[in-house]
DNA sequence: CTGACTGCAAACGTTTTGCACGGTA
DNA sequence: TACCGTGCAAAACGTTTGCAGTCAG
């Protein structure tokens, strides 16, 4: 577990337990929809308030210290920020996985065909997970 | 402009004048929001119901005529369905340009490290468009 | 003619806001 | 201590639902 009272402090917020807690939550499950990080952070602080999540939230988004990743078809979870990549996401358990892909040669192609300047990169595919196979 | 009444029952779906005029929007603007398009459609029935927009949306979504995008840090746009593709997205002015890349590199790259069964691909990409850029 | 669609109003779920209290730095 | 964050309640917002009247097929 990392030590997220600096890295909060490192983005200019304020290390309250509640804000560790969603770190260490996010760091736990990787990615975590709205309502289960609510559920999550009611067993440690049994009166917290979904106003204190979702305040969080944005505020952790103002300053990258976290990102949203919109599905198709489904709520947004959320994720640490790190260095980009891409997402699996299992349309049957809902199950959401990183990975990384060389998107190189799709920027090359977008450069041919127009003069857009990407900057980011937003990846989703969608399909049945190894597990949901079976 | 297409003759949206007989592509409308294709799809089991009653041409009432609200959903050929919701086809007409989608078709000259390529991609729209909710409330551009209940703006516009009061142009034409002035007393058309915000309700009315949102279940048809739905109903020609379950229909496969039209699709959600979904883009970081904007509302959803709506485009009609057709062969896939990816989006461009301005992050200054918001304007949605469809457009065509071979993601095959890709899907390769996510077999040989992962036995996840692609079956969509939703790629957007975000950036400055041409016009912007000046 | 019949079932589906529209428009209105109300209900609903989600997200945001204002405020008093409490905690971090 | 000063300011920021928390929790509560209320408000705001987007979307859905129920119903009565209307229309497409």
């Amino acid at each position: 577990m990392n030590n997220y009272t600096e890295i909060l402090r490192a983005h200019n917020l304020k290390a309250t337990p509640q804000r560790i807690e969603i770190a260490n939550a996010l760091h736990t499950d990787g990615h975590i929809t709205i309502d289960n990080l609510y559920d999550r952070l009611k067993q440690k602080f049994n009166s917290i308030s979904l106003a204190t999540i979702y305040k969080n939230i944005n505020i952790m988004m103002d300053a990258s210290f976290i990102q949203e990743v919109k599905i198709p078809h489904a709520k947004s979870v959320y994720e640490l920020t790190k260095e980009a990549h891409s997402h699996l996401v299992c349309d049957k358990c809902g199950a959401v996985e990183d990975i990384t892909i060389n998107l190189s040669s799709c920027l090359e192609e977008v450069s041919q065909h127009t003069r857009f300047n990407v900057q980011k990169t937003n990846l989703v595919l969608t399909g049945i997970c190894q597990h949901c196979q079976q």
